[in-house]
DNA sequence: TAGTGATTGTGTTCACATTCACAAGCTACA
DNA sequence: TGTAGCTTGTGAATGTGAACACAATCACTA
């Protein structure tokens, strides 16, 4: 009962992804390995969750040392089925569209932005970041043409269910809103809304009721 | 063992906030009341879970009905704490704090943006949205004089430390982040951090191993 | 080569959350 | 008033993940 086998648990599949940045960042620190305290430390885990979740993809781990940096981020991404970048199209070239595709670092993160799309006729033929955008007009053709596996959908909230139903239509099953009410979509488009507002009510409600956290593992 | 004895559980805390967005929308639909089976298809969850969390802050529905849509919505924000509006800060008037600060639902939200700050002088000066941009200097003092509970930080990635550092000195204790990587902040200040990668990297996921999610109570 | 300190890997235990199933209670209508 | 049809509220069962504790293993040093 090790490596692959069996099926690994839907929270461990959340953290391997939650793993993946910080990992990044040690990486570039130049360490060459990080053992389970550390890497526990940084993502606010007990070390032995992070241990038990990397057990489910693979012994990877040298015991009196911790892990190979590299190989993990190897490991992770291959369990992930994240080897291949993913092809992104932004809809929507307002102030949040524009911060998306200015952003230098999803390149480096296994994304690529190949298409970005206005209904605005002067926003259409500007060069924001690495695309030139085009006309919403053609969005369904465009998705298709450029293979686009998720879109992210920017625009103002009045236009959302319209977008959302053309990418729907258009066979793309990944769907990043930034429009919180909930879009109408068939079943096997996946939607995730960005929800500011939900995230900062939870914090500030954390910050009141301060419970304080113990990490620890055995001698803490 | 009912009506806000006890302990609430932790997945019921995070649930609670996410029906409000909801709620809300049914509101404006015009619905006086929402039952468990509705709500529950909002939010993609079973029904005896709704039914279940709401048992936690008190028997609010009606048998035969469903729950008063305004009542509910009161109920949760008082289990909540979230009473009064929060007080925000916005520091850092790029793309995206611009984005925040033209949003306009935070008003409706339980939210209030009480001042914003940049270090560019030319953007210092500027109205945006409800506030005028203030000179990052003076950020700690007029964080403190306005009672800012929450700070989002959308500042270039090289300037985040700083200004997370300033922002806790500050003794605000809640920051929602725009930059990904962790930013090392004291025990007392909780940091939310929006990671679009992340996001998208499991909603691929999502998407590629489509299971079957089924929510059905009793006859499904 | 033996000893020391550190760290992984994992079987077991425990706590928590979800689901089920059904009684209790409401509305509507004849 | 009585009946039918919903919907809530909740005890009990089930399922799932987290924490723990410790054996196994490695590097390093003398």
């Amino acid at each position: 009962m090790s490596v692959g086998s069996g099926h690994i648990p839907n929270e461990t599949i959340d953290r391997l992804f939650s793993y993946l940045r910080p990992l990044m960042c040690v990486l570039n620190r130049g360490s060459v390995t990080v053992s389970s305290r550390e890497l526990a430390e940084i993502c606010t885990v007990n070390p032995s969750v992070v241990r038990k979740d990397f057990s489910y993809i693979g012994s990877l781990g040298t015991r009196g040392v911790g892990y190979n940096v590299r190989e993990l981020i190897e490991s992770i991404r291959r369990a992930l089925k994240f080897d291949n970048d993913i092809r992104i199209a932004v809809v929507g070239v307002g102030n949040i569209g524009r911060a998306l595709l200015e952003h230098p670092r999803f390149g480096f993160e296994g994304f690529k932005i190949v298409a970005a799309f206005d209904s605005s006729p002067e926003k259409v033929g500007q060069t924001v970041g690495q695309v030139t955008v085009e006309d919403a007009a053609d969005l369904e053709k465009r998705l298709q043409s450029e293979a686009v596996q998720l879109v992210i959908v920017a625009v103002p909230e009045i236009c959302a269910p319209d977008v959302a139903r053309r990418v729907g239509d258009a066979g793309v099953n990944s769907v990043l809103s930034f429009t919180p009410c909930g879009l109408a979509m068939p079943d096997n488009v996946n939607v995730t809304s960005v929800d500011l507002s939900l995230e900062m009510a939870r914090l500030v409600y954390h910050s009141c009721s301060q419970e304080g956290l113990r990490i620890g593992d055995g001698a803490a």
